[in-house]
DNA sequence: GTCTATAAATGGATAGAC
DNA sequence: GTCTATCCATTTATAGAC
């Protein structure tokens, strides 16, 4: 193919990403991502300066999934919060199943877990995209739920705390390295609800 | 050195624990243990059957460490289980600076929450020493506050996964890659208190 | 844009001397 | 129990043909 436009650079960036997921950077060789990909290392190095760059480029995709995350956020949540208590509920288990379980994010998330102990770079990158923007989007819509008498005044920060920890936790306990499958994702989401609701029940006027 | 008690093998173990934590499994070369080890790696192989093998003995360790810990709770829980609410927090506390952070221990789980996406083994360990045990452990223990009347009654593991779920969610935010600093500590343990004194409020009579 | 060929380095593992 | 020497496979990376 001498095509210009090929995705052959698609097909590595996706490859590498579903191969670091599962084994780590360090485990995995360029000769494996040409292997699936169908090409040889050569052909690689012609789109990617070398094994790191392929990494980095990988980094730099998550920064721009975190990003639009929250400007979607910042532009949407005020019409789409409710009060009503199976309203609630859903949102929660939307960011488990939306986001966190996402076929795509949850392959970088899983890169950045791994990496994050080797990589400075991928540590920031999973603080930032496991805790620090969901906390303060979280944060936001408590504050908001406080200020329409929604919900009983407390600090809204203490209750994004408490309501993503409950998300993240089930995460973890039922899809840290587990596959994702139908099944997983019905008792992650009944034990969810369970706490959710009961998060609702504490704080809702 | 010719002493047959030498402690090279020891030595070996706890390098490769530490370069396992760090990098990962497959990153870390035999030459890199032997170098800090200051022997060669024919060495090694004396000691050790392959690479493979070292990495086994540390999941036995871990193995071991996990029923020492289940078999010490068991036989002193009843005696240390207080009803009022400066004690009950000093518990939570203790789990996390105890146990969790504790210098050997937190080694452990790093390299488990690296592997587990390439090791089954792993896996199975990292669930049972970061859910299922101290889940069990807590369980046992609202089960007991209950039947005592220091609690409400309630489903006890449902109380185990929100009071745990504050624990590990505080222990993955400030501690996943980060180093444990006293600084880090003392905010860990400050946001943990006050999630451990509002769910004490909830829940005691 | 992709291939073949190959350089150069590194890694796991073993044989045999001391 | 530890070392030197060595083997062989794999890996990153590049040069140059097509």
């Amino acid at each position: 193919m001498k095509n210009e436009n090929s995705n052959t650079k698609q097909k590595i960036q996706q490859t590498a990403l579903d191969l670091f997921s599962k084994r780590g950077y360090s485990a995995v060789s360029i000769r494996d991502i040409g292997k699936i990909v169908g090409v040889k290392e050569s052909t690689i190095y012609y789109h990617f300066k070398n094994k790191q760059d392929i990494f980095q480029t990988l980094l730099f995709e998550v920064q721009e999934i975190t990003s639009q995350m929250t400007l979607l956020f910042n532009n949407q949540f005020e019409k789409t919060i409710s009060v009503e208590e199976t309203a609630f509920i859903k949102v929660g288990l939307g960011v488990l199943e939306g986001f966190l379980l996402d076929k795509h994010i949850i392959k970088f998330i899983r890169m950045l877990m791994i990496e994050q102990h080797v990589n400075e770079e991928a540590a920031l990158l999973y603080q930032n995209i496991l805790f620090d923007t969901p906390l303060k989007q979280n944060e936001k819509v408590f504050q908001l739920m406080m200020d329409k008498g929604y919900f009983k005044q407390d600090d809204a920060m203490r209750l994004a705390v408490e309501y993503y920890g409950f998300i993240y936790f089930i995460f973890q306990r039922y899809f840290s390295s587990k596959e994702v499958t139908a099944q997983a994702k019905e008792i992650a989401k009944n034990e969810l609800s369970v706490l959710i609701k009961r998060f609702y029940k504490m704080y809702s006027k």
